[in-house]
DNA sequence: AATATATATTGTGAATATGACAATAAAAAT
DNA sequence: ATTTTTATTGTCATATTCACAATATATATT
């Protein structure tokens, strides 16, 4: 019975996005509060239902302006997870395709037709269960976060929590903010210096508060936020481990090529032919 | 007009499974050929409707049994992605969410109302563009191995491809398949012997073929599949950098605990006060 | 103006991890 | 008995990581 349109059971898919944000050292999350029932006067995230013609990035990119205002330069957009379990929305059968964005510097604009008003909520004060939040949105808004400490482990991302041109301090407190870490100044800025993703721009900025200026990077050119193949952060750059105690894998070993070459990359291995 | 059930578009959400096992150091996918139009003749994901009252999970996990002939404690099974472009089914809007799955091993079983036969095709066939995929379920089966080459950096994954008891020699092959690589026996040992993922059953392993018997190894008991915050492989066990040469990234630094003390974990750090 | 304070940046070295490969062990094949 | 094959342990040079000292350059204070 697969893919007869004829008789597929009622659905409806929305889409629903996790913005981050970050403001004086505190990770925060857009939210809304609802003013229609169910869940009136709970928190939720933005989203709504996917257009007739409109693909599913689309439709969260379009979430995001409306309820941000600001265009698709100013921000980080991902998928995160679809979530479908039949009780989620009272009223009928709805799956939500979860987004995660994050923006450098954010004032919620709109409240929607069904929303009283938008603000940022430090992500704290949800995962310390002191808001409450509509549908599942409480588990969304965990996974999010989850990916996004995940993600983070990837150079280029943690700077579109950043203006255009930024400070090695000011990267590094996006670190220290979302991991809960104090990286080392000393190490952070040998190790972005070897990285080929920052570009130093020039050696002084404009506005500093107190002690030595610092010099203004920015991403280097064709740096994707997409990129995955990169190495990650070392050990200590990567974020620590989940709260309670986990087992920990320390694994290593190395690859050779034949009896004494360098380590096989992918493309060097000859692909088993197809049995087409 | 958010959430108002009265007018959602008309949309069907479906599940797909990309379910890859191994043979004969071939990455392989389950694929059926599509026995009704569109795309017949076509290979396409195993997948189906979700049904009024099911779970996403459980709908994957229904598909994967119905395929298979197998259950639960046979595959490490995780949701992907969802795909919702207008024009990727040409009946109508079909919103799909895509799993992928693990199997030690694996013989097709059935072929469903509208598939001819299911078989086992190798990865590297549909990479190289041999085999015409249905709908969107290239670019699919496409994500769906990045994904998998991604995870398999956590320890514990790559013993799914295999029995409940392993030698190293089989994971270390698993490693070797998914990346393409050939990694070091010794140094595997000595990584291995290092996770605390893993856990040393017997001194010999009754069958082998040649050589000195290899030691039986098994997953450490409380060692879940979803490890996340573990530690990653060192860099040679860490998949090879994309096929194309991509900028690296060579980052690392460290964290201090106000002056002398040692890094900050997650859980030290005080959150800041809810606002509500 | 001199000094204190604060932040940025560079440098240094010990400890550890990694990668390459040698050496030994234990079986089957010859 | 010897060769071949795979498993396992050991070794060591090198690279990375981490902790922290030292220096640079600004503002704030006296």
């Amino acid at each position: 019975m697969r893919y007869d349109p004829s008789e597929f059971p009622p659905v409806a898919v929305t889409v629903d996005v996790v913005i981050f944000t970050i403001h004086k050292q505190t990770l925060l999350v857009l939210l809304i509060e609802r003013g229609v029932p169910p869940f009136k006067g709970s928190w939720a995230l933005p989203g709504g239902f996917i257009k007739p013609d409109e693909d599913l990035d689309a439709a969260a990119a379009r979430e995001l302006a409306e309820e941000t205002g600001l265009s698709t330069d100013d921000w980080h957009l991902e998928q995160l997870a679809s979530y479908g379990s039949p009780g989620r929305d009272p009223r009928m059968r709805v799956v939500t395709v979860a987004y995660w964005a994050i923006m450098a510097s954010l004032q919620p604009v709109r409240g929607g037709s069904d929303a009283v008003r938008a603000e940022l909520i430090p992500v704290s004060a949800i995962e310390a269960g002191a808001v409450q939040l509509a549908f599942d949105h409480d588990k969304i808004v965990r996974d999010a976060v989850e990916h996004v400490r995940q993600r983070l482990e990837y150079a280029p991302l943690a700077a579109k929590f950043c203006p255009p041109e930024f400070t090695l301090s000011q990267l590094r407190e996006v670190y220290d903010t979302v991991w809960g870490t104090r990286l080392d100044p000393g190490n952070f800025q040998r190790s972005v210096k070897e990285s080929s993703s920052f570009l130093k721009l020039r050696a002084k900025a404009d506005r500093h508060l107190r002690g030595r200026p610092a010099a203004l990077w920015s991403v280097a050119d064709g740096i994707d936020d997409s990129v995955r193949g990169a190495r990650e952060w070392p050990s200590q750059f990567r974020r620590p481990p989940v709260t309670i105690a986990e087992p920990r894998h320390h694994l290593s070993g190395r690859g050779r090529n034949e009896k004494k070459g360098r380590a096989l990359r992918r493309q060097d291995v000859e692909l088993p032919e197809s049995e087409d």
